[in-house]
DNA sequence: GTGGACTTCG
DNA sequence: CGAAGTCCAC
Protein backbone atom coordinates (compact mmCIF):
# COMPACT_ATOMS: atom_id res chain seq x y z
CA UNK A 1 0.00 0.00 0.00
CA UNK A 2 1.40 3.40 -0.95
CA UNK A 3 0.64 6.52 1.18
CA UNK A 4 1.77 9.87 0.10
CA UNK A 5 1.17 13.21 1.81
CA UNK A 6 1.26 16.63 -0.61
CA UNK A 7 0.83 19.76 0.83
CA UNK A 8 -1.03 21.49 -2.45
CA UNK A 9 -1.34 25.21 -1.73
CA UNK A 10 -4.89 24.99 -2.54
CA UNK A 11 -6.60 21.50 -4.19
CA UNK A 12 -8.48 23.61 -6.58
CA UNK A 13 -5.69 25.51 -8.35
CA UNK A 14 -4.09 22.49 -8.48
CA UNK A 15 -6.52 20.29 -9.71
CA UNK A 16 -4.85 19.13 -12.93
CA UNK A 17 -1.59 18.60 -11.17
CA UNK A 18 -3.09 16.33 -8.07
CA UNK A 19 -5.39 14.60 -11.33
CA UNK A 20 -1.80 13.74 -12.83
CA UNK A 21 -0.16 12.90 -9.77
CA UNK A 22 -2.99 10.33 -8.88
CA UNK A 23 -2.82 8.64 -12.16
CA UNK A 24 0.62 8.51 -12.25
CA UNK A 25 1.50 6.99 -8.74
CA UNK A 26 -1.91 5.76 -7.90
CA UNK A 27 -1.40 6.17 -4.04
CA UNK A 28 -3.68 4.06 -2.08
CA UNK A 29 -3.97 7.05 0.38
CA UNK A 30 -3.45 10.53 -0.24
CA UNK A 31 -2.99 12.95 2.34
CA UNK A 32 -3.37 16.83 1.23
CA UNK A 33 -2.57 19.81 2.97
CA UNK A 34 -3.40 23.44 2.48
CA UNK A 35 -6.43 22.67 0.67
CA UNK A 36 -7.84 26.62 0.78
CA UNK A 37 -11.64 25.18 0.65
CA UNK A 38 -14.45 24.85 2.80
CA UNK A 39 -15.86 21.20 2.77
CA UNK A 40 -19.18 22.10 0.97
CA UNK A 41 -16.62 23.32 -2.14
CA UNK A 42 -14.53 20.43 -1.66
CA UNK A 43 -13.84 19.69 -5.68
CA UNK A 44 -14.94 15.73 -5.31
CA UNK A 45 -15.39 15.87 -8.95
CA UNK A 46 -11.77 16.00 -9.17
CA UNK A 47 -11.56 12.57 -7.66
CA UNK A 48 -14.63 10.27 -7.88
CA UNK A 49 -14.17 9.83 -11.79
CA UNK A 50 -10.48 8.49 -11.45
CA UNK A 51 -11.27 6.24 -8.54
CA UNK A 52 -10.83 7.84 -5.42
CA UNK A 53 -12.92 9.16 -2.74
CA UNK A 54 -12.01 12.12 -0.10
CA UNK A 55 -12.81 12.70 3.33
CA UNK A 56 -12.45 16.57 3.62
CA UNK A 57 -11.92 19.22 6.66
CA UNK A 58 -11.49 22.45 5.31
CA UNK A 59 -11.82 26.35 5.42
CA UNK A 60 -12.45 29.28 3.84
CA UNK A 61 -8.73 31.19 2.46
CA UNK A 62 -6.56 28.85 4.82
CA UNK A 63 -4.90 26.06 5.95
CA UNK A 64 -8.08 23.22 5.24
CA UNK A 65 -6.61 18.94 5.19
CA UNK A 66 -7.92 16.17 3.09
CA UNK A 67 -7.59 12.22 3.06
CA UNK A 68 -8.66 10.49 -0.55
CA UNK A 69 -9.13 7.01 -0.11
CA UNK A 70 -8.77 4.69 -3.24
CA UNK A 71 -11.88 2.93 -3.90
CA UNK A 72 -12.10 -0.21 -3.18
CA UNK A 73 -10.21 0.48 -0.19
CA UNK A 74 -12.52 1.58 2.92
CA UNK A 75 -11.93 4.13 5.72
CA UNK A 76 -12.71 4.02 9.59
CA UNK A 77 -12.79 6.47 12.52
CA UNK A 78 -12.73 9.30 11.18
CA UNK A 79 -11.38 12.22 12.76
CA UNK A 80 -11.07 15.50 12.34
CA UNK A 81 -9.76 18.66 14.18
CA UNK A 82 -6.88 19.22 17.14
CA UNK A 83 -9.50 19.81 20.26
CA UNK A 84 -8.25 23.09 21.78
CA UNK A 85 -6.12 24.57 19.08
CA UNK A 86 -8.91 25.48 16.35
CA UNK A 87 -10.17 28.48 17.49
CA UNK A 88 -6.56 29.62 16.97
CA UNK A 89 -5.12 27.65 14.74
CA UNK A 90 -8.48 26.48 12.09
CA UNK A 91 -8.64 23.38 10.51
CA UNK A 92 -5.16 21.07 10.17
CA UNK A 93 -5.57 17.61 10.96
CA UNK A 94 -7.76 14.40 9.98
CA UNK A 95 -7.29 10.59 10.78
CA UNK A 96 -9.06 7.94 9.54
CA UNK A 97 -7.76 4.08 9.89
CA UNK A 98 -7.28 1.75 6.61
CA UNK A 99 -7.05 -1.86 6.95
CA UNK A 100 -4.63 -2.13 10.51
CA UNK A 101 -3.15 1.28 9.61
CA UNK A 102 -4.02 4.29 11.43
CA UNK A 103 -2.98 7.57 9.21
CA UNK A 104 -3.27 11.11 10.60
CA UNK A 105 -2.55 13.87 8.60
CA UNK A 106 -1.53 17.45 9.66
CA UNK A 107 -0.67 20.89 8.70
CA UNK A 108 1.37 22.13 11.63
CA UNK A 109 1.30 26.25 11.57
CA UNK A 110 3.71 27.98 10.01
CA UNK A 111 4.84 30.00 13.04
CA UNK A 112 5.67 33.31 10.77
CA UNK A 113 8.93 33.99 12.97
CA UNK A 114 10.52 32.69 16.18
CA UNK A 115 9.21 35.10 19.03
CA UNK A 116 6.32 36.02 17.18
CA UNK A 117 2.94 36.04 18.36
CA UNK A 118 2.26 33.24 15.95
CA UNK A 119 5.23 31.09 16.95
CA UNK A 120 4.09 30.51 20.26
CA UNK A 121 0.88 29.62 19.36
CA UNK A 122 2.93 27.12 17.26
CA UNK A 123 4.10 25.99 19.68
CA UNK A 124 1.21 25.21 21.56
CA UNK A 125 0.00 23.42 18.47
CA UNK A 126 2.92 21.26 18.94
CA UNK A 127 2.09 20.47 22.48
CA UNK A 128 -1.53 19.72 21.72
CA UNK A 129 -0.30 17.49 19.13
CA UNK A 130 1.62 15.11 21.07
CA UNK A 131 -1.13 14.74 23.60
CA UNK A 132 -3.43 13.89 20.72
CA UNK A 133 -0.52 11.43 19.08
CA UNK A 134 -0.33 9.70 22.52
CA UNK A 135 -3.49 9.13 22.98
CA UNK A 136 -4.05 8.12 19.24
CA UNK A 137 -0.95 5.55 19.48
CA UNK A 138 -1.73 3.97 22.96
CA UNK A 139 -4.69 2.88 20.77
CA UNK A 140 -3.32 2.12 17.38
CA UNK A 141 -0.34 0.02 16.90
CA UNK A 142 0.61 0.72 13.59
CA UNK A 143 0.68 4.41 12.82
CA UNK A 144 1.58 6.96 10.88
CA UNK A 145 1.18 10.63 11.02
CA UNK A 146 2.77 12.40 7.83
CA UNK A 147 1.74 16.11 6.46
CA UNK A 148 3.54 19.63 6.72
CA UNK A 149 5.23 19.73 9.90
CA UNK A 150 6.76 22.78 8.83
CA UNK A 151 10.06 21.67 10.50
CA UNK A 152 12.85 20.88 9.47
CA UNK A 153 14.53 17.71 11.81
CA UNK A 154 17.86 18.39 11.13
CA UNK A 155 20.77 20.54 9.22
CA UNK A 156 20.53 17.56 7.06
CA UNK A 157 17.51 18.71 6.13
CA UNK A 158 18.27 22.55 5.04
CA UNK A 159 19.94 23.39 1.80
CA UNK A 160 21.78 26.32 3.61
CA UNK A 161 21.61 25.02 7.54
CA UNK A 162 23.88 28.25 8.82
CA UNK A 163 21.46 30.75 6.93
CA UNK A 164 18.42 29.06 8.39
CA UNK A 165 20.46 28.74 11.41
CA UNK A 166 17.53 29.60 14.58
CA UNK A 167 14.97 30.78 12.11
CA UNK A 168 11.47 29.87 11.70
CA UNK A 169 11.19 26.00 10.56
CA UNK A 170 14.64 25.33 12.15
CA UNK A 171 14.67 26.63 15.37
CA UNK A 172 15.56 24.54 18.75
CA UNK A 173 12.24 24.68 20.08
CA UNK A 174 10.49 23.76 17.32
CA UNK A 175 12.92 20.49 16.83
CA UNK A 176 12.50 19.97 20.13
CA UNK A 177 8.63 19.43 20.11
CA UNK A 178 9.70 17.46 16.86
CA UNK A 179 11.60 15.53 18.91
CA UNK A 180 9.01 15.23 21.78
CA UNK A 181 6.81 13.66 19.17
CA UNK A 182 9.48 11.27 18.27
CA UNK A 183 9.98 9.77 21.96
CA UNK A 184 6.40 8.43 21.76
CA UNK A 185 7.73 5.97 19.51
CA UNK A 186 7.83 7.32 15.94
CA UNK A 187 10.54 7.56 13.73
CA UNK A 188 11.24 9.41 10.15
CA UNK A 189 10.42 7.15 7.66
CA UNK A 190 12.63 9.37 5.14
CA UNK A 191 15.42 9.43 7.39
CA UNK A 192 15.28 6.07 8.96
CA UNK A 193 15.81 4.73 5.05
CA UNK A 194 17.90 7.48 3.77
CA UNK A 195 20.34 8.74 6.69
CA UNK A 196 22.33 10.72 4.69
CA UNK A 197 20.28 11.76 1.67
CA UNK A 198 19.66 15.77 1.81
CA UNK A 199 17.12 15.96 -0.37
CA UNK A 200 13.95 18.59 0.40
CA UNK A 201 10.16 18.77 0.12
CA UNK A 202 9.57 22.54 -0.12
CA UNK A 203 11.35 25.07 -1.89
CA UNK A 204 10.04 28.70 -1.49
CA UNK A 205 8.24 30.50 -4.56
CA UNK A 206 10.19 33.53 -4.18
CA UNK A 207 13.74 34.22 -5.72
CA UNK A 208 14.47 31.15 -7.50
CA UNK A 209 14.34 28.48 -4.60
CA UNK A 210 13.34 25.87 -6.63
CA UNK A 211 15.56 26.48 -9.76
CA UNK A 212 18.89 27.29 -7.40
CA UNK A 213 17.45 23.99 -4.87
CA UNK A 214 17.02 26.17 -1.96
CA UNK A 215 14.73 23.55 -0.35
CA UNK A 216 14.10 21.95 3.40
CA UNK A 217 12.85 18.96 4.26
CA UNK A 218 10.10 19.51 6.29
CA UNK A 219 6.98 17.50 5.04
CA UNK A 220 7.06 14.25 6.87
CA UNK A 221 6.00 10.47 7.46
CA UNK A 222 6.57 9.67 11.11
CA UNK A 223 5.80 5.93 11.67
CA UNK A 224 5.52 3.60 14.64
CA UNK A 225 8.12 0.41 15.43
CA UNK A 226 4.96 -1.04 13.62
CA UNK A 227 4.27 0.80 11.18
CA UNK A 228 7.95 1.53 10.48
CA UNK A 229 8.90 -2.61 9.86
CA UNK A 230 5.86 -2.62 6.88
CA UNK A 231 7.61 0.06 5.11
CA UNK A 232 9.61 -0.94 2.03
CA UNK A 233 10.17 2.20 0.16
CA UNK A 234 10.13 6.71 0.94
CA UNK A 235 10.67 8.82 -1.30
CA UNK A 236 10.17 12.62 -2.35
CA UNK A 237 9.02 13.14 -6.09
CA UNK A 238 10.80 15.87 -6.89
CA UNK A 239 9.63 16.07 -10.18
CA UNK A 240 5.96 16.89 -8.82
CA UNK A 241 7.78 20.47 -7.98
CA UNK A 242 8.89 20.85 -11.83
CA UNK A 243 7.26 23.50 -14.11
CA UNK A 244 4.05 25.72 -14.53
CA UNK A 245 1.45 25.54 -11.86
CA UNK A 246 3.32 23.76 -9.47
CA UNK A 247 2.43 23.53 -6.06
CA UNK A 248 5.58 25.13 -3.48
CA UNK A 249 5.68 21.43 -1.94
CA UNK A 250 6.52 18.31 -3.52
CA UNK A 251 4.49 15.00 -2.72
CA UNK A 252 6.44 12.55 -0.17
CA UNK A 253 5.61 8.96 -0.29
CA UNK A 254 5.87 5.84 1.26
CA UNK A 255 4.80 1.88 0.51
CA UNK A 256 3.93 -0.74 2.77
CA UNK A 257 3.90 -4.07 2.80
CA UNK B 1 -4.62 42.65 -46.74
CA UNK B 2 -6.69 41.01 -43.88
CA UNK B 3 -7.44 43.96 -40.91
CA UNK B 4 -9.11 42.39 -37.72
CA UNK B 5 -10.46 44.39 -34.62
CA UNK B 6 -10.57 42.56 -31.45
CA UNK B 7 -11.76 43.38 -28.31
CA UNK B 8 -9.88 40.82 -25.90
CA UNK B 9 -10.75 41.82 -22.42
CA UNK B 10 -6.99 41.95 -21.24
CA UNK B 11 -4.52 41.12 -23.72
CA UNK B 12 -2.71 39.05 -20.83
CA UNK B 13 -5.29 37.45 -20.34
CA UNK B 14 -5.93 36.81 -23.48
CA UNK B 15 -2.61 35.28 -24.18
CA UNK B 16 -3.43 31.82 -25.88
CA UNK B 17 -6.72 32.85 -27.78
CA UNK B 18 -5.28 35.70 -28.90
CA UNK B 19 -2.14 33.83 -30.09
CA UNK B 20 -4.22 31.00 -31.54
CA UNK B 21 -6.47 33.74 -33.50
CA UNK B 22 -2.91 35.08 -35.45
CA UNK B 23 -2.23 31.22 -36.08
CA UNK B 24 -5.51 30.48 -37.33
CA UNK B 25 -6.98 34.13 -39.17
CA UNK B 26 -3.23 35.18 -39.62
CA UNK B 27 -4.29 38.82 -40.26
CA UNK B 28 -2.25 41.36 -41.56
CA UNK B 29 -3.16 43.79 -39.14
CA UNK B 30 -5.13 43.39 -35.36
CA UNK B 31 -6.21 46.15 -33.45
CA UNK B 32 -6.83 45.39 -30.17
CA UNK B 33 -9.57 47.02 -27.45
CA UNK B 34 -9.24 46.50 -23.65
CA UNK B 35 -5.83 45.53 -23.55
CA UNK B 36 -5.78 46.77 -19.55
CA UNK B 37 -1.95 47.25 -19.35
CA UNK B 38 0.79 49.68 -19.73
CA UNK B 39 2.71 49.87 -22.23
CA UNK B 40 5.62 48.73 -20.03
CA UNK B 41 4.17 45.62 -19.54
CA UNK B 42 2.70 44.72 -23.17
CA UNK B 43 3.69 40.85 -23.68
CA UNK B 44 5.25 41.88 -26.91
CA UNK B 45 7.30 37.80 -26.07
CA UNK B 46 3.24 36.84 -27.32
CA UNK B 47 3.05 38.58 -30.92
CA UNK B 48 7.51 38.51 -31.65
CA UNK B 49 7.91 34.69 -31.75
CA UNK B 50 4.82 34.45 -34.05
CA UNK B 51 5.44 37.13 -36.58
CA UNK B 52 3.95 40.31 -35.78
CA UNK B 53 5.11 43.80 -33.92
CA UNK B 54 2.81 46.02 -31.68
CA UNK B 55 2.17 49.43 -31.39
CA UNK B 56 0.91 49.48 -28.17
CA UNK B 57 -1.18 52.46 -26.36
CA UNK B 58 -2.55 51.18 -22.40
CA UNK B 59 -2.80 51.74 -19.30
CA UNK B 60 -2.57 50.52 -16.10
CA UNK B 61 -6.07 48.37 -15.27
CA UNK B 62 -8.62 49.83 -18.08
CA UNK B 63 -8.72 50.42 -21.34
CA UNK B 64 -6.13 50.39 -23.61
CA UNK B 65 -5.65 49.86 -27.43
CA UNK B 66 -2.88 48.61 -29.87
CA UNK B 67 -2.22 47.25 -33.27
CA UNK B 68 -0.20 43.96 -33.87
CA UNK B 69 1.35 44.46 -37.76
CA UNK B 70 2.47 41.07 -39.09
CA UNK B 71 6.46 41.01 -39.94
CA UNK B 72 7.32 42.24 -43.46
CA UNK B 73 4.43 45.49 -42.83
CA UNK B 74 5.87 48.57 -42.23
CA UNK B 75 3.35 50.95 -40.24
CA UNK B 76 4.20 54.82 -40.83
CA UNK B 77 2.61 58.17 -39.03
CA UNK B 78 2.06 56.36 -35.55
CA UNK B 79 -0.44 58.83 -33.54
CA UNK B 80 -1.33 58.09 -30.19
CA UNK B 81 -4.76 59.18 -28.22
CA UNK B 82 -7.91 61.49 -28.59
CA UNK B 83 -6.57 65.17 -27.37
CA UNK B 84 -8.90 66.89 -24.65
CA UNK B 85 -10.76 63.08 -23.29
CA UNK B 86 -7.68 61.30 -21.90
CA UNK B 87 -7.84 62.82 -18.84
CA UNK B 88 -11.31 61.85 -18.52
CA UNK B 89 -11.53 58.60 -20.12
CA UNK B 90 -8.44 57.32 -20.67
CA UNK B 91 -5.90 55.70 -23.22
CA UNK B 92 -8.00 54.79 -25.99
CA UNK B 93 -7.50 55.64 -29.54
CA UNK B 94 -3.94 54.54 -31.89
CA UNK B 95 -3.60 55.06 -35.18
CA UNK B 96 -1.21 54.21 -37.71
CA UNK B 97 -0.77 53.40 -41.76
CA UNK B 98 0.12 50.06 -43.66
CA UNK B 99 0.51 51.07 -47.10
CA UNK B 100 -1.82 53.41 -48.35
CA UNK B 101 -4.49 52.59 -45.77
CA UNK B 102 -4.97 54.44 -42.67
CA UNK B 103 -5.92 52.36 -39.93
CA UNK B 104 -7.58 54.08 -36.59
CA UNK B 105 -8.35 51.71 -33.54
CA UNK B 106 -11.10 52.81 -31.06
CA UNK B 107 -12.36 51.51 -27.85
CA UNK B 108 -15.27 54.04 -27.35
CA UNK B 109 -16.18 54.04 -23.62
CA UNK B 110 -19.44 52.44 -22.50
CA UNK B 111 -21.51 55.46 -21.11
CA UNK B 112 -22.45 52.99 -17.59
CA UNK B 113 -26.34 54.48 -18.01
CA UNK B 114 -28.10 56.56 -20.43
CA UNK B 115 -27.82 60.07 -18.65
CA UNK B 116 -25.22 59.44 -16.09
CA UNK B 117 -22.44 61.26 -15.62
CA UNK B 118 -20.15 58.82 -18.02
CA UNK B 119 -22.87 58.74 -20.59
CA UNK B 120 -22.18 62.71 -21.06
CA UNK B 121 -18.54 61.82 -21.15
CA UNK B 122 -18.81 58.89 -23.73
CA UNK B 123 -20.99 61.58 -25.98
CA UNK B 124 -18.18 64.02 -25.34
CA UNK B 125 -16.01 61.22 -26.71
CA UNK B 126 -17.81 60.63 -29.72
CA UNK B 127 -17.73 64.34 -30.48
CA UNK B 128 -14.08 64.76 -30.26
CA UNK B 129 -13.93 61.48 -32.26
CA UNK B 130 -16.26 62.74 -34.94
CA UNK B 131 -13.28 66.06 -34.87
CA UNK B 132 -10.81 63.70 -35.31
CA UNK B 133 -11.68 61.76 -37.52
CA UNK B 134 -12.57 64.62 -39.70
CA UNK B 135 -9.40 65.61 -39.99
CA UNK B 136 -7.85 62.30 -40.57
CA UNK B 137 -10.24 61.96 -43.66
CA UNK B 138 -9.19 65.22 -44.96
CA UNK B 139 -5.18 63.49 -45.11
CA UNK B 140 -6.22 60.09 -45.86
CA UNK B 141 -8.63 58.94 -48.71
CA UNK B 142 -8.30 55.20 -48.10
CA UNK B 143 -9.23 55.15 -44.36
CA UNK B 144 -10.86 52.95 -41.50
CA UNK B 145 -11.83 53.63 -38.51
CA UNK B 146 -12.11 50.00 -36.43
CA UNK B 147 -12.65 49.06 -32.87
CA UNK B 148 -15.27 48.40 -29.90
CA UNK B 149 -17.57 51.46 -30.36
CA UNK B 150 -19.98 50.77 -27.98
CA UNK B 151 -23.17 51.41 -29.81
CA UNK B 152 -25.35 48.98 -31.71
CA UNK B 153 -26.02 50.56 -35.23
CA UNK B 154 -29.43 49.75 -35.42
CA UNK B 155 -32.33 47.42 -34.05
CA UNK B 156 -31.17 44.82 -36.23
CA UNK B 157 -27.65 44.64 -34.41
CA UNK B 158 -29.31 43.82 -31.38
CA UNK B 159 -30.76 40.01 -30.02
CA UNK B 160 -33.77 41.88 -28.37
CA UNK B 161 -34.00 45.72 -29.72
CA UNK B 162 -37.29 45.85 -27.09
CA UNK B 163 -35.49 45.19 -24.40
CA UNK B 164 -32.87 47.65 -25.59
CA UNK B 165 -34.67 50.43 -26.44
CA UNK B 166 -33.31 53.74 -25.32
CA UNK B 167 -30.90 51.94 -23.35
CA UNK B 168 -26.95 52.47 -23.39
CA UNK B 169 -24.88 51.15 -26.36
CA UNK B 170 -28.52 51.61 -28.12
CA UNK B 171 -29.85 54.85 -27.14
CA UNK B 172 -30.71 57.85 -29.79
CA UNK B 173 -28.33 60.05 -28.68
CA UNK B 174 -25.56 57.44 -29.47
CA UNK B 175 -27.13 56.06 -32.63
CA UNK B 176 -26.85 59.74 -33.81
CA UNK B 177 -23.66 60.45 -32.74
CA UNK B 178 -22.27 57.51 -34.67
CA UNK B 179 -24.21 58.73 -37.86
CA UNK B 180 -22.38 61.93 -37.65
CA UNK B 181 -19.15 59.96 -37.86
CA UNK B 182 -20.41 57.78 -40.62
CA UNK B 183 -21.72 60.99 -42.52
CA UNK B 184 -17.94 62.56 -42.46
CA UNK B 185 -18.12 59.52 -45.43
CA UNK B 186 -17.66 56.30 -43.87
CA UNK B 187 -19.47 53.20 -44.32
CA UNK B 188 -20.12 49.97 -41.94
CA UNK B 189 -18.57 47.49 -43.75
CA UNK B 190 -20.54 44.16 -42.29
CA UNK B 191 -23.72 45.62 -42.42
CA UNK B 192 -23.06 47.06 -46.14
CA UNK B 193 -22.01 43.81 -47.30
CA UNK B 194 -24.74 41.93 -44.92
CA UNK B 195 -27.84 44.14 -45.26
CA UNK B 196 -29.93 41.74 -43.80
CA UNK B 197 -27.63 39.32 -41.42
CA UNK B 198 -28.57 39.64 -37.61
CA UNK B 199 -25.21 38.65 -36.48
CA UNK B 200 -23.13 40.08 -33.02
CA UNK B 201 -20.01 40.74 -31.63
CA UNK B 202 -20.55 41.34 -28.21
CA UNK B 203 -22.20 39.24 -25.47
CA UNK B 204 -22.10 39.71 -21.87
CA UNK B 205 -19.90 37.30 -19.55
CA UNK B 206 -23.46 37.19 -17.46
CA UNK B 207 -26.52 35.06 -17.36
CA UNK B 208 -25.63 33.18 -20.08
CA UNK B 209 -25.23 35.89 -22.70
CA UNK B 210 -23.37 33.79 -25.23
CA UNK B 211 -25.41 30.36 -24.51
CA UNK B 212 -28.65 32.15 -25.41
CA UNK B 213 -27.24 34.59 -27.63
CA UNK B 214 -28.33 37.44 -26.59
CA UNK B 215 -25.72 39.76 -28.21
CA UNK B 216 -25.13 42.61 -29.55
CA UNK B 217 -22.72 43.92 -32.72
CA UNK B 218 -20.95 46.92 -31.34
CA UNK B 219 -17.89 46.20 -32.69
CA UNK B 220 -17.45 48.12 -36.18
CA UNK B 221 -15.82 48.42 -39.00
CA UNK B 222 -16.29 52.21 -40.86
CA UNK B 223 -14.52 52.69 -43.98
CA UNK B 224 -13.77 55.81 -46.37
CA UNK B 225 -15.87 55.09 -49.90
CA UNK B 226 -11.86 54.42 -50.84
CA UNK B 227 -11.40 51.95 -48.61
CA UNK B 228 -14.91 50.15 -48.74
CA UNK B 229 -14.19 49.98 -52.93
CA UNK B 230 -11.04 47.48 -51.86
CA UNK B 231 -12.92 45.59 -49.46
CA UNK B 232 -14.20 41.89 -50.11
CA UNK B 233 -15.57 40.55 -47.74
CA UNK B 234 -16.05 41.50 -43.93
CA UNK B 235 -17.48 38.91 -41.31
CA UNK B 236 -17.81 38.32 -37.35
CA UNK B 237 -15.65 35.37 -36.44
CA UNK B 238 -18.32 33.74 -33.57
CA UNK B 239 -16.09 31.24 -32.81
CA UNK B 240 -13.54 33.13 -31.51
CA UNK B 241 -16.36 33.90 -28.68
CA UNK B 242 -16.65 30.11 -27.19
CA UNK B 243 -15.07 27.88 -25.07
CA UNK B 244 -12.96 28.74 -21.82
CA UNK B 245 -11.47 31.92 -21.05
CA UNK B 246 -12.98 33.71 -24.37
CA UNK B 247 -13.44 37.10 -24.78
CA UNK B 248 -16.94 38.72 -24.18
CA UNK B 249 -16.23 39.76 -27.67
CA UNK B 250 -15.54 38.27 -30.94
CA UNK B 251 -13.19 39.59 -33.56
CA UNK B 252 -14.65 41.45 -36.86
CA UNK B 253 -12.68 41.08 -39.95
CA UNK B 254 -12.57 42.49 -43.41
CA UNK B 255 -10.20 41.73 -46.36
CA UNK B 256 -9.04 44.35 -48.78
CA UNK B 257 -7.45 43.56 -51.92
C1' DG C 1 5.82 34.17 -6.33
C1' DT C 2 1.58 32.32 -5.72
C1' DG C 3 -3.18 31.83 -3.93
C1' DG C 4 -7.73 33.47 -2.11
C1' DA C 5 -10.87 37.24 -0.55
C1' DC C 6 -12.65 41.52 -1.39
C1' DT C 7 -13.84 45.51 -4.22
C1' DT C 8 -14.83 47.89 -8.61
C1' DC C 9 -16.19 47.93 -13.19
C1' DG C 10 -18.64 46.52 -17.37
C1' DC D 1 -19.10 36.29 -15.25
C1' DG D 2 -14.57 37.71 -15.34
C1' DA D 3 -11.12 41.09 -15.57
C1' DA D 4 -7.52 43.88 -12.25
C1' DG D 5 -6.38 46.12 -8.05
C1' DT D 6 -5.41 45.81 -3.04
C1' DC D 7 -4.41 43.14 1.02
C1' DC D 8 -2.66 39.29 3.47
C1' DA D 9 -0.26 35.02 4.38
C1' DC D 10 3.46 31.78 3.53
Amino acid sequence: MIVSTFNVNSVRARAERVAGFLAARRPDVLCLQETKVEDALFPHELFGPLGWHVRAYGQKTWNGVAIAVRDGLEEKDVHCGLAGTEEEAGRRLIALTVGDLRIINVYVVNGQEVGSAKFEMKLRFLAALRDFLADEISRHEKLIIVGDFNIAPADLDVHDPAHWDGKVLCSAEERAALTAMKALGLGDLFRVMHPEAREFSWWDYRMLGFPKNLGLRIDLILATAAAAKAAQRCWIDRDERKGKNASDHAPVLAEFG
